[in-house]
DNA sequence: CATGAATGAGCTTTCATTCAT
DNA sequence: AATGAATGAAAGCTCATTCAT
């Protein structure tokens, strides 16, 4: 939607402070008026955005992953098309990052926007059981993930970190050391 | 300094939306115009406490850091004194994170508050030379310190770890698991 | 337009020093925000105002002069005019007079602003052509004018002056004595 | 003092807007606190400033004036004495123009302001006596007198008017041609 | 007398939101 | 549904003035 591409944009220019209604909608090429008639007001309108985008990201990630394949292959795939997703568009993490902290968020909408990514958890619990990365609290697991992944990403939006087979095959080894059994 | 005391406060609560300069005051005890004898302004206000609590997170890190000890223990030593500062003061790294992706930061500044981490970057560089981490460009490195220091610090915070040895160990076990040679 | 108007007025009553935006505003029947829907700024609205009476006040001396008349009478035509113009409101006068020691005043709005009086540069060059008027440097003749324009303004303000067929004639033929040949 | 010149030149590069206690403290060299020590506050400061010009210029231009001399060369030496003055410290007029339409006048001060000037109201009224001016109202008078020395002054500050013995001539001729009779 | 840090009322400006069209 | 002019609360910031030293 329109609405949501010049949110984005505008974010990655001026930042969460900078992102006003009316800048909003200028770059939507819409009225100011107009954004009230989809949204009731900028609140939800950026919390739906972190909905979306939410989804979308999951849906990326897990639309094309293929189950049946060994843990190890399993994860890398995870993690490469995790990370594949960020550096396609990295308006999304810039967006995501702030929303985090912002007076937006609450914790409904933060449970909701973990809810597509439950396969994940599923996966890490089985390779758990299975003796194949450690037997900790999902917690540690999804800290490596997440970790490795917001900051290859941030590393990569600042060229020191190119991205290629090689350049994919150090990060997984890494994420894999950090959590293989 | 009350002023930094009061903003950090105002923005754990706040956010970096929430956080006005009238509002900081008043947290502070003091007059809002005072504000301005003693920062030209609210940027400048922002920035000089961003560079204040990366020198003294520095400082804590590396103060009474032993250089002599093998470099896993270092590793450990550095690793576990930086979540520990971390928790000390949640409010800490709440700011700091917002003020990356604010309309605040600038190149020169960012530069400005790398330079108190310059020795760890030179352990990192040895500890590549002697074989002991992986040989891989420094960004990968220091991704994983960073990354999974945040991550943790994060999980920590919302009570999904916990503080303490057997925990401590689990974390830099997985540290050590990503970057060992 | 109610803005300019109200501007006006306040600067009699207040000067320019106590004419806020706040002001004006109310003065206008408008709220405060308004104002930036149609200026940028206070300096634009300063701008604009002393722009828009520089052109009022060509056009009502310059409109229905007849240029088919001998030397002296056009001066008295333009003269007199410019005083009956300038009495009709001394709102404009005062406006005029401090927004010309303003720091809002620049180069350009400046010679902008002569612009629509240039007719009146032609005649005193044709005048001082034709040996009607003294043949010195235009800066000599147009301080006259400008200089007796303004005092006898001021003068009548303070009603020391009346406005009269008899004091008309008195201003011009001061007028006249210093500047005929 | 050098509270005055602090100020005049503050007036000349920022205007009376821009005149603030701070700066008139700093420029002068001395701290805020001390301003208040020798004026009760910015009103008295400004009204004091603006009496102590118009003595000193009615000193300048009255001390030395020879007024055994015929009417002529008596009107002569005042105005060019009084332009000599002008141009002397542009400055002075500058603050002159902004007080007389700042918030700080009052009609007291105002009188207070012409007294040092009756002399030459005296001459006036001798002159037209003995039929040498016009035998109209002083206010005409004093009217050329001011428009002209005001608009010829400035003028010279734009560099359209040179300051010389043929220019001297050529404003006299003017002032006198509107006044003699 | 002299200081200058501290004050807070009041200024200019912004921006989410409304509503008549 | 769509508009965009109008709103006014609230933001950042200034500055005449005070007062403990």
């Amino acid at each position: 939607m329109a609405i949501y591409t010049a949110t984005l944009h505008l974010n990655e220019d001026l930042g969460f402070t900078g992102m006003t209604m009316a800048k909003i909608a200028k770059e939507a090429g819409i009225a100011t008026g107009t954004l009230y008639v989809y949204f009731k007001n900028k609140h939800e309108l950026i919390n739906s955005l972190y909905l979306y985008l939410k989804k979308q990201k999951a849906k990326n990630i897990l639309y094309e992953l293929n189950l049946n394949q060994p843990y190890k292959a399993l994860f890398k795939s995870l993690f490469i098309s995790s990370i594949a997703n960020a550096i396609a568009d990295f308006r999304e993490s810039a967006f995501l990052e702030q929303y985090y902290r912002s007076p937006f968020i609450n914790e409904s909408v933060k449970i909701e926007g973990m809810q597509p990514f439950t396969p994940i958890f599923q996966i890490i619990e089985e390779a758990k059981k299975d003796l194949v990365i450690k037997d900790v609290d999902t917690a540690y697991i999804f800290s490596c993930l997440n970790g490795l992944l917001n900051e290859f990403t941030k590393s990569m939006k600042e060229n020191q970190i190119s991205w290629n087979e090689s350049s994919q095959q150090i990060m997984f080894d890494m994420l894999w050391g950090s959590i293989k059994n």
